[in-house]
DNA sequence: TTCGGTACTTACCTTCAGGTAAGGGTGGAG
DNA sequence: CTCCACCCTTACCTGAAGGTAAGTACCGAA
């Protein structure tokens, strides 16, 4: 998908969409940006274990292409560099909201459906909810 | 993706409802079922150019798997399979209109342009515009 | 008897997204 | 003089998503 035979033609919009966030950690670095507002790349990567420094810069470059963060370099001794949403970015995770609610809702299910078909051991721990939204 | 290590801890809602529709033909396979409201597997076939044989049948169990869509048999001469959209998928595909809402824009914006940067020749025919939305 | 249409299944192969590991240029700390 | 932190870049490799093609079981039409 990195700058290739992307934005092929599109059968429908959702398809368009479904494009920019096609990624493994882009709709994360949305959501970080999100929340955050600005986020240097060190706090990014700390703020998404288990991404790679690779695949960080590809899926920022890609997305700063796709025109949905803005890069701000600031040239001081130790190189600064400040990630932000443009509005775009900001609508495109807007556009999210509802997906992000709906599988919130699809999470609680699947865990109220486990936790009847799992036969919850008596002194299970809840472990890592997971729901950070 | 396929029944394997999918449902991982999910970082937030937005990751898990993009689980569900990661898969190329996915999000089209709902966009056919939401507007035809039931389809027969060759209709969909037919219905998305370039699916092969194998990933319709895949992307399709996957999805009923997850609760998206409904498989009804009926065991006739030539056998008949009709798909149709459980409330779930329907709910899903609520939720993704904001995104392909969000997507035409894009395919607009991009198409203004780069109707300017690509300097567009006089007699350009508009081809498959695409926009089946 | 072969062909075509239904809805798949199976085996094999290619492609590419993503992971791993190392280097690079700068300056400050030890 | 070495090490570290910053923000990347580059080369290489793996695994899985997806594509290709053939086979299955049934029946009607030609």
């Amino acid at each position: 998908m990195a700058a290739g035979a992307r934005r092929g033609p599109y059968i429908c919009g959702i398809d368009a969409g479904m494009d920019v966030v096609t990624g493994k950690w882009k709709s994360l670095i949305l959501w970080e940006l999100t929340n955050y507002g600005t986020r240097r790349f060190g706090e990014l990567r700390r703020g998404l274990p288990g991404v790679s420094e690779k695949m960080l810069v590809q899926h920022l470059r890609e997305m700063e292409e796709d025109g949905l963060v803005h890069r701000e370099i600031y040239r001081e001794v130790p190189p600064r560099v400040e990630y932000s949403l443009t509005p775009d970015g900001a609508s495109l995770n807007e556009a999210l909201s509802a997906l992000g609610t709906w599988g919130q809702q699809r999470v609680k299910r699947l865990a109220a459906e486990g936790a009847l078909v799992e036969a919850p051991p008596p002194g299970l721990r809840t472990g890592g909810a997971g729901g950070a939204a």
